[in-house]
DNA sequence: GTGATATACTAGTGCCACAGTAGGAATTAT
DNA sequence: ATAATTCCTACTGTGGCACTAGTATATCAC
């Protein structure tokens, strides 16, 4: 029951890129350095994002990647998806009834109230609302070294 | 996100116990024969379950295991955490505040929904729960063969 | 007290995903 | 042209999963 890094970083290179991607694309050497993150790492995980249909890339110099949305647009779910794959805790409870002895199955309902669960908690929860705690975050440490 | 084998066959072998050890301890081999499962592979998993109180032991012949306390006393979740570990999708989640940066984190609040979430469910449903669903299954299977 | 039946404990195995690293090809601004 | 950047593929070490195997230990039945 555990999320890897690839969502782990999958949200910060989104938080990201919502914070600093205003205008134009960022880099992921830029997002890299700004995370503490190992860019050739980052390029796997951005070409998932980007395979889902989250961020476009811009290839060349003066190149990188932008949202392709309006960041409360985009869910925690969605990007979830995109790196971790499925957020079932078991393949049955993405798709109930769709095994055939899901009926005869003693413990498939637990999944499936499971995976409700989960996915009510991450679809609710926008880029917006991680990008503008960054911000605050980023606020109450300048205020801090005062 | 996934739950493991030992999660699920560890929820089939307490929901057999709870089904078939009304009086007297159940051995694995007509556990493992019941459920169609690894009687090697159980041993291991059962012994989480020993280690953790949730059944007891007893050694030689007409040996065999029985649960330490009524079914409805145990829930889905102490079975989950005694073969699966922490139901925390990150560390950080469960005992939130205690990681230094939980605070500056900006996706910190995301695991320690999904984790409230997820434990709200599993510590909602009984052994006595899925002990009764097995009962109902059973039933519904011989309704079907008439 | 011997044999059959169980659990207890430890070690080993094959496989695959995770968490990267590495190198080169293709594309684009200057 | 060149520097900067994404794109694509392959490789690697580590660790957990899902078992299998073997031996030691305990207990009942006779």
């Amino acid at each position: 029951m555990k999320i890897s890094t690839k969502g782990r970083y999958g949200l910060r290179v989104m938080t990201d890129l919502a914070v600093n991607g205003k205008e134009g694309c960022v880099s992921l050497k830029d997002i890299a350095e700004r995370e503490h993150l190992s860019e050739k790492y980052l390029e796997q995980i951005v070409n998932q994002l980007s395979k889902a249909g989250l961020v476009k890339s811009l290839r060349g110099a003066k190149g990188g990647y932008i949202l392709t949305r309006e960041a409360d647009k985009i869910t925690v779910e969605d990007i979830l998806k995109a790196t971790e794959g499925s957020l079932a805790p078991v393949a049955c409870a993405e798709d109930n009834g769709k095994c055939a002895s899901y009926g005869d199955c003693v413990t498939s309902f637990i999944w499936t109230e499971i995976y409700k669960a989960t996915i009510g908690v991450v679809s609710s929860i926008t880029l917006k609302d991680l990008a503008q705690r960054s911000l605050q975050i980023e606020k109450t440490e300048l205020e801090c070294l005062k």
